[in-house]
DNA sequence: CCCCACGTTTGATCCACGTCAACCCTGTTC
DNA sequence: GAACAGGGTTGACGTGGATCAAACGTGGGG
């Protein structure tokens, strides 16, 4: 585990959030500001928080004030409506933004909950909008983030919409062995931070396919599974999978 | 394959496009914008396009330059993959934007296509993020904008990940049925847009599947279809289908 | 007016996934 | 180290919606 770089020069940081010094901004909001405008980012995105598997950093029909950065760590967002259906309706890790839904209606509209002990950093979404009307490039990359988060639900979309049990799961495991290698960890071997449950309500999905879907995808060579953690032996033959010719 | 797009290009007439006396400013973006401001927002969306009926108003892999405003008309936006499965992912009506999902990579990622003659004003992107730069009301609604179409894919993911045949289909009638009512529309009466296929696509079901529940919901008196007339009624029968108990 | 094309409806059958239930691991507590 | 809990696996069976197939409007064109 200290193979990790990146988790050990996070454990060196100062407790003093700074964009300027903090080692993901290429993965976060500063991307590509200028070291001048970057001081004026670091006084707004000015405080941390730590938080414990479990947490909520916040629940849905709280209002809204902040948005929040993934410093480590690793989430869910879940929605669920009064008849007790709930739908997990992403997994969120490091440098990647939380509570762009609470904007639309000041209220935020699903539940943020840590998978695993993480360290977020809150930034005053009056005060981003503030910003990102000084700086261009803030501003430019902040439209980008949401637009992503819209091709993205458009995936899912597509996913739940037209994908068999099979491939759903090969789209999800390909999306988080990509993940991890845009930060460094390795592509072919992980842990995964959710219950099979949380992965059949991700995916349109009951846990016991979830189960199957993996214990098939071993057989097959594709992958070795203990438990949460998962090393794909045959991403070629997973992509093959996900992308397979229907019957039309 | 540029016929439609070139032809829809031409027609990228220099009408005169206003939103200080559109009638649909409390639909659309200039939503609580000053008189003053006003008029610098007419500069910007400068241009309407007209179009017919099956014409595309742009394609997946296109450049993005401009987000559209429907001035009149209606859309649906779908993505394809390459083994031909697509998944329609939106359908969109007067006073909505079109394109959000361009900014993420300057590129389109689904296709917008006219289900009816429609009118949309084309709104350049970079000119729109300049002038939200100066009104801050502006840059406040557009970021609600994006925010709400963030919100809403997590519905349909909802309802994607959840529901079934029949709860979905409700679930798309009463959608839409209040979409018609906040033009000022019989939110009873209306005529569909779209094929049984269609909306079976953005349902994540089969057009067979779809049409069996149109037929189930006149059978129990919740609602009369001919073609793709639709009369709601019974709007309390449909809600509560749609939220129906489940077994758990 | 008839014909053709295309979207829609309806029926019969099939199958992927859900449901229910038993059992198994691994980690934790006393 | 026995007992327990919570997640995970596996099997047997049921079912909602897909698939296949046929017939039915409706609207446009000759």
């Amino acid at each position: 585990m200290p193979t990790n770089v990146a988790a050990a020069r996070l454990v060196l940081e100062g407790v003093k959030a700074a964009c300027s010094n903090c080692n993901l901004r290429e993965l976060c909001l500063p991307i590509g500001i200028e070291p001048a405008d970057l001081r004026k980012l670091d006084e707004l995105v000015s405080t941390r928080r730590r938080m414990k598997r479990g947490d909520y950093l916040y629940r849905a029909g709280q209002g809204f004030e902040s948005i929040y950065a993934i410093r480590s760590g690793f989430f869910k967002t879940d929605v669920l409506i009064e008849d007790g259906r709930d739908q997990v309706t992403g997994f969120q890790m490091t440098g990647e933004l939380l509570g762009l839904d609470g904007i639309s209606s000041e209220v935020h509209t699903c539940n943020a909950i840590a998978l695993e002990d993480s360290e977020v950093c809150a930034i005053p979404f009056s005060q981003l909008e503030g910003l990102s009307r000084q700086i261009h490039t803030l501003q430019h990359h902040f439209h980008k983030v949401m637009s992503r988060e819209i091709v993205r639900d458009h995936g899912v979309m597509m996913l739940l919409g037209t994908m068999r049990a099979e491939e759903r799961l090969a789209a999800f495991l390909l999306n988080l062995s990509q993940r991890f290698k845009a930060r460094g960890y390795s592509p072919a071997e992980f842990n995964l931070r959710m219950s099979r449950d949380e992965i059949g309500s991700y995916l349109g999905l009951k846990l016991e396919t979830v189960s199957r879907a993996f214990s098939r995808f071993q057989e097959e060579g594709l992958l070795s599974v203990h438990q949460r953690k998962v090393r794909i032996l045959n991403t070629a033959g997973l992509r093959r999978l996900m992308t397979h010719q229907r019957s039309d």
